[in-house]
Parts: structure tokens; sequence; C-alpha cells
DNA sequence: GGTGTTTTGAGGTACGCAACTCATTTTGAG
DNA sequence: CTCAAAATGAGTTGCGTACCTCAAAACACC
């Protein structure tokens, strides 16, 4: 009827015994330092496998004295979404400080190629971690490889850098995300025909590019009905965006489908709101009559999503990856295996109903 | 532009001298033994809150040499969502031992009240601390009272029991995902007006009726095109969730919407399927003209989701609610503060292109 | 066999706390 | 003021590992 799940616990005397060395030589086989024969070295593994040894975390962490730093290099604008994840960072704080663990936020244009890179490179040898917010650029993937190699442990953060060597990234599959995002605006609107608009930062943003790659897959495979014009770029900037979108929505009177992809998103809303009102095509409901579907959860998308205005949110929760971030690359400078499925972050479909 | 994010640890030693006592007198405060005076009782109080100091985690982890023991009272029946709880605790496997942690599983019928409670009791005074599948029922919880008071930790698991004293509850916020499966079952469901079906396992369930409830709250409010008709019950079963839902599909020919509240799915998706060839009227794009939801992705939900026969799912990440019940456990027995929004458990909604 | 080098063993110390003992001081009741 | 009880200080041990030193043993090479 009780069934347990776990081992009785071996130390490192049973696993000296095991392989009839001395505590000293397996210490040595495990950390990796010299003056042990090669025949030494496999019988000590052999008895670490063997019982599947992992040492007892506790105990490490107490030995080894000196805390571990761990930097996390963000975007220095005003990007609600990292601010979010900076936030919860800092309400990790009691949790970091029990586990003695050093956590320095870098803030750094991680637009422009040549000063991330520049960034990454000063902080090598000074940190056991680092989390970065990377873009996708020769030069930024050999600054990771060379943090790498230096035996700094790195996690990408929200974008990816796929070439480098970095040990994890942290962050959503953004051509799923997309597609996600193409279904919802197709299904949300119904059986109606029309076209449909693609608002972006910058379709030179990976990210951005993929989300759009995605949507406009499902928007071709499964709505035939509904027709994608060109992706309007806003440079994640509300005032930009307001612009191209209003130019667009005045120009074509059958838009039913919006698709935002990345910031902007103030400016997105007003100009459909605006648009509603000329029209005075308010539905019954309260609902604008454009299906309109965004990213993230800010304070801004949740009073939209609550209005009506916005009709669902493809989100990937800041919280969930900032402790994602710093319990990876602890469990990568401990050795510790990753829960993979635990630190995997899903894409959340967001509506008015299920807001966080 | 480097900003840190962790205060510089204290030891108890710091404490000692703050308070102006020896480190004994600490012990004894932090332990709640007794002979200390309440006066000095205060100013240790007072230097540890004014320093905020938390015990070093793994000195403490160290120190104290026995393992902790959980238990998990699950429900006794082939029941998928549970089974994938119990496999992801099982993944938990390592992570556990490190941590000198055993989780027995208590497998038991949790549907009868009595035996319920009885199995509750004989737990007391063996765990540390108990995760729960409860029913809301006054003989459990007393159980659960009874527990509480031996010093155990409970937390209930999935389905709650508030008027319980346990210590925390880890599972959804079971009207909201009713509330979100509404407005999901009315926008899909598009201009359409016509009715709307509810199969649940049974009303008597509290999870069942707050799913209900919060779905009629947003047809009623929302959709007022949409009439839902009398919940069907089929108890969980295939079978008699086949049977009951045919007789309605053949009654009403004007079912637009289909609300699986619980389990037997499988039954569900035959009888809709059958209505669907009977009609010849699966649409061009191989959907089922019946927007249909129902709960948790399970290896049939994932299938019948990719097939299109299935709209959406509402889910609970069952490897999120077995870690978070043991993150819980072991927080609440180390007395560490629980990080609210990390254990907290989402309302997924789930649709094909964003399966995890 | 002698030399120098490499490998191994033995042991210690430190980490911060829990849990305990025992001696000493303080306190309050009579 | 006295004496027992209560409160407190001082100290020890052990948890399992990291990291270090020093000496002994094993080995390679000529």
């Amino acid at each position: 009827m009780a069934e347990t799940l776990t081992a009785t616990a071996l130390t490192l005397k049973d696993i000296a015994r095991e392989a009839g060395v001395s505590l000293a030589t397996v210490d040595r086989v495990l950390h990796n330092r010299p003056g042990v024969r090669p025949d030494t070295v496999r019988r000590v593994k052999a008895a670490i496998e063997r019982n599947a040894f992992q040492p007892h975390v506790a105990a490490a962490e107490l030995a080894r004295g000196r805390a571990r730093r761990f930097a996390f290099v963000m975007p220095s604008g005003p990007n609600p979404f990292m601010q979010q994840i900076e936030a919860y960072l800092g309400e990790m704080s009691a949790w970091l400080t029990v586990r003695r663990l050093n956590v320095e936020l870098v803030a750094t244009d991680v637009f422009d190629p040549s000063v991330l890179a520049g960034t990454l490179e000063t902080l090598s040898g000074d940190y056991d971690g680092v989390a970065v917010v990377a873009l996708d650029h020769p030069g930024v993937r050999a600054a990771i490889n060379d943090l790498v190699d230096a035996g700094t442990k790195v996690v990408t953060l929200v974008s990816d850098v796929p070439s480098s060597r970095r040990h994890h990234y942290v962050g959503i599959d953004n051509i799923a995300a997309g597609r996600t995002a193409g279904a919802l605006v197709g299904r949300l609107a119904g059986q109606k025909s029309g076209k449909v608009a693609i608002v972006a930062g910058s379709q030179g943003l990976r990210d951005h590019a993929e989300r759009i790659f995605g949507f406009n897959q499902v928007m071709a495979s499964e709505f035939p009905g509904l027709s994608v014009l060109p992706v309007l770029e806003g440079r994640d900037e509300d005032d930009r965006s307001e612009q191209v979108l209003a130019r667009l929505l005045g120009k074509h009177a059958d838009i039913v489908g919006l698709y935002n992809v990345g910031a902007g998103t103030q400016g997105v809303a007003k100009a459909l709101n605006d648009k509603a009102l000329n029209d005075k095509a308010l539905s019954d409901a309260g609902r604008n009559e454009v299906v309109f579907v965004g990213h993230d959860v800010t304070v801004l998308t949740r009073r939209l999503l609550l209005q009506g205005v916005m009709d669902a949110a493809i989100s990937q929760n800041p919280g969930h990856e900032a402790r994602a971030a710093v319990r990876v690359l602890l469990a990568l400078a401990r050795g510790e295996p990753i829960l993979r499925e635990q630190e995997k972050i899903r894409i959340d479909i967001v509506m008015r109903d299920n807001l966080p």
C-alpha cells in the first residue's frame, strides 16, 4: 500500500571502502584533481556509478564556504517584460541568501552585438554563472563560447543563441508561440473571412521572426479564408506602432484579426480603439470586432483583456523564467542533473478568465 | 550598472552577539525549547527580525541528520491524471534522495470519507508532512485537523478542504477553470446560437460542482445565444458517459458546444464522433461541428486535440503539482517561507499548437 | 640497487547548525 | 537572607563534504 520513492543515501566513506581506496583519493577523482592513476580513477568512478552516488547537497554546500556569483545580463531599456523578470529575481532574495548565492543584474544594450559581446567579456572569470538575454550574432556567439571555455555556466534567457555552446536555454519555442497565436486569431474570428494584420518590433529580431513564421504557417494551412497583410514594423514603440497600424486600418476595411508580435501594445490598442469608435462598431458584448492577440501579461495587457479589447495573450511566465534560470545555473554549477520538465517554459494562453 | 540582489548572510553567532546572549539561548528560542524568560525570548526574536536572519539551509539540513518522511495519499483507482502526478514524483527520486527526503505513496479510496479519514489517522505521528487528494467531508476535515494538531504539515492536492486547517492547497481555482471553459466554448462557437451540453462525473464532487458553476456563470452573462442543457452525470466512466451523451445528442440536433468536466473523455469523444459520422457533417477543415472543451492533457486528450476532435483542454500541470506539493511540504517543515507565486498552479489553456 | 617522480593514505580543519550536558548565575518565594 | 528553581553560559559532538598538508608507498628509469 505504501510505496517508497527514495533510495538510501551513501556517503563518500562508503564509496572509498567500495573502491578500496582512501577518502583522499575519492576526493581527488571527484574534483578532477591530478595525481591519480587512470586505473584507479576508473575503479573509483565505477564504484560511484554502481551505487548511483550523489554527494549530499547540504554538506557540499556547507563545506565549500564561498558564495556563488551569478550575473543576469538584461536589456537596459524600459521593457515591461524584462522588468517583471527583474522584479521576480528580487522576490527571490531571501531564497538566494540562505543558499549563499549572489545574483547581480547587469544592464546593457543587448541590441548592439558589439556592446553585448563586450559586456560578456568583462564578466569572464568573475562569475560562476551567467544568464543573458542574447541577440543571435556571431560576435555574441563567440563571447558566449569564451565564457563557457573559461568554466562559466551560461544560460540564454528569453532569446536563444542555438549555435553557441551555451549550456541551456530558458524560454519558449517562438515558432510554436506564433502558431498558437495564429490558431487563436483564426478560431476566434469564427466563420468570417477577411484580412489579418501583423505588427512586430522588427523582423530582424530572431524571436519576432520566428513567431511570424509560425503564425503564417497556421494561417496558410488552416484558415484559407483569411489573408495575411505584410508585416508592419513598430520597433516595439507605442507611437510608431499606432501610426503604422492606424494607416493600415484606414486602408483596409475588412481587417478581422490582428497579431501584435512584440511590445508597443499601448499604441496598437489605441489605433484599434480609434477605429472602433469611428466605425461605431463595438458589438453588443462590448467586444471589438477585430480579434486581437498579443504577447505577455503586463499591467496594460491585463486591462485590455479585462476590457475585452484584447482577446488573448500568449504568455511566458516571467516568474518561472527568473526562477528557472537561477535553478538551472545552480544545478549546472553544482553538477546536479537538471529537471528538464520543471525548467521548461510553457506557452501560456491567457484569456480574461484565466488571468494569473 | 551591476546591482546585487542578495544580502550578506549572518550566522547564529552574530544573532547571539546582537541580542547579548549565548548561542545556547538563541538555539532555545529558535527551537521553542523551554527555560527562557519571556523577556529574553523577545530580545532574541527582535534581533532575528531586525537582521532578517534565516538559518543557513545547508547547515541546518546537515545538522538535523534524520531524513524527513512525507506521505502522498492518492486515489487507488486508475485515474490518468493521478498517475501522471505519481509518475512525476517518481522522476524526482534523485532530487529527493540528495535532500534526504522519503516520499511514500499511500493509495486509498479517497471517495469514501470514512476510509479516507481512517487512512489519514494511521499516518499520524509517523510523518513530517502529508499531501492528500481530499474529499470535502466533515470526517475528512476532522482527520486533517488531527494531523495538523499532531505537528504534521498538511497540504491538500488537486481537491481542497478549505474549512480544514490544512497549511496549503496545491491546485487550481476550479470556478475560474469552469469560467475559462465557458469562455472558450462560447468564443469558439462563434456567432452560432444553439445548445450546450455538460458532462460531469458527479455534481457531488466539489471540483466538478465548482467548474460547472463557473461555466454557467460565463454562459449566462456573456453568451445569451447559447442555452445550457441539464448536466449529464457520467461518473467519470467511459461507457456511461458515452451512453448519456449519445442519447442527448440524439434528442437535440442543435447542440453546438460540449464541456466535459471530468474524466470519461474516451466515451465522450466516441459519442461525438458517432454523431458526426451520422450527420456526415465534418467541416472541410476536418473539424467537428460541436465545440468540445475538456480537462487535462493525457495521451488521449493529446490525440483528440491533434485530430481536431477536441478544441481545447483546460489543464493543470501535474508535474508542477507534484513538485509544488513536495516543495511546500519541505518549506513548511523547515519553517522557510513559501514562494506563493512559484507554487501557485495555473489554469492552462492547451490547444493543438501549444501542447506541452 | 638507487634515484627521482608519481601515486596514495592518513589525518586535520572548517563550514553553520542541532542537540545535548553540565556548571554557573540569577531570580523569586518563603 | 536562604534555598530551590529557573535561566543562562560555555562547551562538546556530529552531520558529509571540500580542501589542505605531510609522509609513506609504489613505480619508472637508468
